[in-house]
DNA sequence: GTCTATATGAAGATAGAC
DNA sequence: GTCTATCTTCATATAGAC
């Protein structure tokens, strides 16, 4: 990837479940794209003004503060993934690792489908005040809670074995969450292939006992 | 990690090798501290002069800009980085798997002994002009490229077996890269199990025939 | 809902005294 | 080397007309 470059996706996308109709909408993908390209504090509501082809001031007859909009994308960015993994894992039975391969599909899957939303909700989050980062935060401590659910259980039933699992979590999730800074739709490689690999690596570093049979 | 914070660690530390006399070095610290913790673009002149006991004019008497100071914590990151990886990869013999362990371990360690240095050079790298980021730029890519011949080397010989040689390479860097914002030195773990485990997944991860013996 | 105009503060950086 | 004082630009956000 290019210097200069925060990410190699150029492309802002929402669902439409996600994207509010009109100006809001507009404004909230504008954002999403200025804010994972340059970041939160150096993209102005100027830039999100012009970028939504509406002049600065009428940014505030949508959202209260340029804090709020970031809350929002961060919202979205975290329900997305906390919806993908939750999902993913109910509808993959009850051996540990199925719900893993289940797991880091979706996880991956969330960061190749939306880099910029991934990026934007994870590397700005900090940003956000108590109050508007709350909800946010609680849905990052689920995912990452369900993940260390499935791993020790896994542990428990002996079919995985690590010498420590807290950093197995650690190590799955944040090799997943890194897939939003390189990915990019362009290369010669398929979203499906990096979800199926990294869901490979993820049952490789839990050595896990038998391969999942397929859906 | 409590929320507003975004990385675990309190303290800035640079090695005395990389710190000059004087008020560079303490203008250099008090940057690295300010600008991992809030951001580069958050982080005023005025900050890091306060933080460094100075007025914000006399910053202008080492630095010629703020940006010359982010590019040089980028580059004292990536150099120690780089520095540590390849020493440690040439000090372990022609062993593939000896290899990647060494290199995990200089990695990781990296970046639980300097997680703010790891977190502002990476994650403000992008901020810096093609001119003030190359020097960096590159040093980055040669790390990346040892890991990367390592991997290929190893599957050469048969001794690695992974789906895809690059997305190896991502999901070890990925997930080394990731310690710095979680690992903090108050936790009960120590630097030297996080760089062990994380070699250990990493030879997982390449699905390795043999544990290297002990150095 | 959108605009023009503007209030208010803070940003990076410089001039020039000591 | 460090300071005080300041230039200039840009930031978030608001007031009030249409």
């Amino acid at each position: 990837m290019s210097i200069n470059r925060r990410l190699a996706a150029t492309t802002a996308n929402l669902l439409p479940e996600h994207k509010p109709p009109g100006s809001p909408g507009q404004i909230l993908e504008a954002a999403l794209k200025l804010f994972a390209e340059r970041g939160y504090a150096s993209a102005s509501v100027r830039d999100v003004a012009a970028a939504s082809g509406l002049k600065p001031a009428t940014i505030y007859a949508h959202y209260p503060s340029k804090e709020h909009i970031l809350a929002e994308l961060c919202r979205i960015g975290h329900e997305e993934q906390n919806r993908g993994v939750r999902t993913a894992v109910l509808n993959n039975g009850a051996d540990p690792c199925a719900q893993i391969v289940a797991y880091v599909r979706a996880h991956v899957g969330m960061h190749t489908a939306f880099p910029m939303l991934a990026v934007v909700a994870n590397a700005e989050l900090h940003v956000l005040s108590a109050e508007l980062g709350a909800a946010t935060f609680a849905l990052r401590q689920q995912s990452e809670q369900l993940l260390a659910d499935i791993i020790q259980r896994g542990l428990d039933q002996g079919v995985f074995n690590v010498p420590n699992a807290w950093l197995a979590v650690a190590a799955i999730g944040g090799m997943g969450l890194r897939v939003a800074y390189w990915y990019s739709p362009e290369y010669h490689l398929e979203a499906r292939e990096v979800a199926e690999t990294y869901a490979e690596f993820a049952l490789r570093i839990l050595a896990c006992r038998h391969r999942p049979s397929e859906p």
